[in-house]
DNA sequence: ATCCTTTGCGGTATCGTTACCGATAGGTAT
DNA sequence: ATACCTATCGGTAACGATACCGCAAAGGAT
């Protein structure tokens, strides 16, 4: 683009004949009359060394260098061992962007999540990456911020710079998956991880929420729990059906009659959690283990609990949803069930992997269940040796 | 690299003469002999788009395309919107790495941190990533994992795909710097932050460690708090240092006399927090106020001052440092500083981009500090109104 | 000694995009 | 009418790396 060197500006550029072969320009802001200078590309970013660098050094040719540099190919081993060294002397670090151009293959590997700032995601990320940067790729994160049209962006921005495959969680927003079909038609490779698209075949990565939900329970009716809350989400989110149906299901193993009015929705709010116990605790017949299928509520009712001189674990047993670092530190700590956020991640980039270097025969698409973990610590530990 | 298509093996690989002009092999490892397809890269990822198909569609040459892509330059508005609804049509995604290659320029900033999963970083790379891609540019984040070595790779991999700028927080391992040197010589921008680099001439944001320690000890002191414990980090720790002075120039300021044995030194350790408030509660004149570096040793102290019988805060006043999510939750919640390490992020992305625009004589490296801001909540709130 | 391999390396096209230079048709001033 | 502009577009050479092809010299077999 030509800029004005008087005004900088771009806008009001015209042509304005030809004065010696170049190109004469006119602004029409400042009428000002100005030849461009050449761009000067040579000396702006010739700080890189390329394998022409080195090959006009050693007097080779830079195929040989190339092939010096990958490994393994036609080359006497006296004439890759100096192209070695000399590389390393010079610092020369391969032109990623010009090696993925010819290659069509970036070794980059795009992640979408919804916030890192969400220790889950954090994990995620972080097993991902251990399991990608193992196999020699990097990792592109972006954050959706829970934003359909940001995950639109996301992706596009990914595509363009050629990651050889995207790994997703969608947005809580993310109702259309147009985007995704999109580059799943052209060929590229996607693993869902948490929450998935149904509507795509691809290979994903899941959490047993009903699993976990039943092992909380069950841990729970193992203390001696007889009559046991649930403190759930929304009615219409799958998590909060999942974990819903984990719960019940470990009370009809157990023969325990559900109780309707221990079944307290919500939205995970700690507004909603104070009504919860408010109303828990004026039943007839009080509850003596409540399961949170949040973290935060857990400990919000735990407080609330501790103000009424209730005690927990002795009077009433406390099992949380999602291992946060504080659930420990806390008194009494909670128990809760531990989502394995790492372990998804790093499900999540194997698939990838296998999806890469599968053979064509094993691309059915797979689906890994990540399993919750129960952690026991003070809030529900009745039986203390 | 030549693969045998009977056993798939590459090192016994031998050339083998040549038949029509192509080249023929021989393979020891399965006394095979063949010739090589040719890999057919016009089939294998011809699944993007590219402005010459948009070209060849619309009839015209790839420069106009280019010219009506990057906006505005000699072309007509008629061809410029034509070929505008033919790029949406095709869903043409411009490949950033040709992009890049040509441009020198890839709009992507590295960043380099310790570790993800700790909250503090990942509101800083949250806070980067805000401020990135509303100017235009993408993140690329590794983690160094503490690691020296891993930390030197990352760099490597970042300059590698060629980066416009790198900003970082160094591991605590890293003891020489050569690494960011080079790169800092080869004229690439480096931002540095928290954990900077004092060897070499770079834009810096820095916490104010000092300031935040002296709000807290300040605000201890005007609640009434006479003799203010300070359960420290480890003395030859740059933080500890600095929070520390902290603590002593508040009492200067308010002529409190230092106590020796009031300053507690560990090493953020569950246990020595224990051993520390043992210790601080078995003197003859016990603290009525404890400054705590660290929020878990905060949180830990508060548990075991209530196994006491101590109350917190009518007893002993407790600030934490840093504010992580579930401080505000406990019972009863705790003061803290909070860091505000989403705007180290914003502030270590905008030194960036005044790097990448600044003119030229106003690029003396800025170090710019991030104060610390005091979160008042019930662990030293005695003026309850 | 002749012919065929093998080894080791150089040359060129290519990836997708942009910068630069030219070229052409039509417009405008003299 | 002539000379000179202007607007708009095409062609080509980069960017850095690799794949493919070819070729000369040395080695080996008959």
């Amino acid at each position: 683009m030509v800029v004005c060197p008087k005004c900088d500006k771009s806008d009001f550029i015209q042509l304005a004949g030809f004065v010696r072969g170049r190109q004469r320009f006119y602004c029409k802001s400042c009428a000002y009359h100005f030849i461009t200078e050449h761009s000067d590309r040579k000396s702006r970013k010739k700080n890189q060394v390329t394998i022409i660098d080195i090959a006009e050094r050693l007097g080779v040719s830079a195929s040989t260098v190339s092939r010096a540099l990958s490994g393994k190919s036609d080359i006497s081993e006296v004439t890759r061992q100096e192209i070695l060294k000399t590389a390393r002397e010079m610092d020369y670090q391969p032109n990623l962007l010009a090696q993925g151009l010819i290659l069509s293959e970036t070794h980059t590997i795009g992640v979408i999540i919804p916030n890192i700032e969400r220790p889950f995601f954090a994990s995620v990320v972080s097993g991902i990456q251990q399991v990608a940067s193992e196999a020699g790729y990097r990792v592109m994160i972006c954050q959706s911020n829970e934003s359909h049209q940001t995950e639109v962006a996301n992706v596009q921005a990914l595509v363009a710079s050629r990651v050889d495959g995207l790994l997703i969680c969608h947005s809580i927003r993310t109702e259309t998956f147009d985007h995704i079909k999109l580059q799943h038609r052209k060929g590229i490779p996607i693993i869902h991880f948490d929450r998935v698209c149904n509507e795509i075949d691809t290979p994903k990565v899941l959490l047993d929420n009903e699993g976990g939900a039943f092992l909380a329970v069950e841990h729970l009716l193992n203390q001696g729990c007889k009559n046991i809350a649930c403190l759930a989400g929304p009615e219409n989110l799958i998590i909060s059906q999942e974990r819903e149906s984990g719960y019940l299901k470990a009370l009809q193993k157990y023969d325990i009659s559900v109780r309707s009015e221990l079944m307290i929705r919500g939205d995970f709010s700690t507004a909603h959690a104070s009504e919860g116990i408010e109303r828990l605790l004026s039943l007839p017949q009080k509850p003596d283990g409540i399961f949170c299928m949040h973290y935060k509520n857990a400990i919000e009712i735990m407080v609330k609990l501790k103000e009424r001189g209730i005690k927990v674990p002795e009077d009433i047993c406390i099992v949380g949803f999602g291992d946060e670092s504080l659930t420990a530190m806390i008194e009494p700590s909670l128990t809760t069930i531990h989502q394995n956020p790492y372990l998804v991640g790093q499900k999540a980039a194997s698939l990838f992997l296998e999806k890469m270097t599968g053979s064509e025969e094993s691309q059915i698409s797979k689906t890994v269940i990540v399993a919750g973990e129960l952690i026991v610590r003070d809030s529900s530990s009745r039986n203390k040796v």
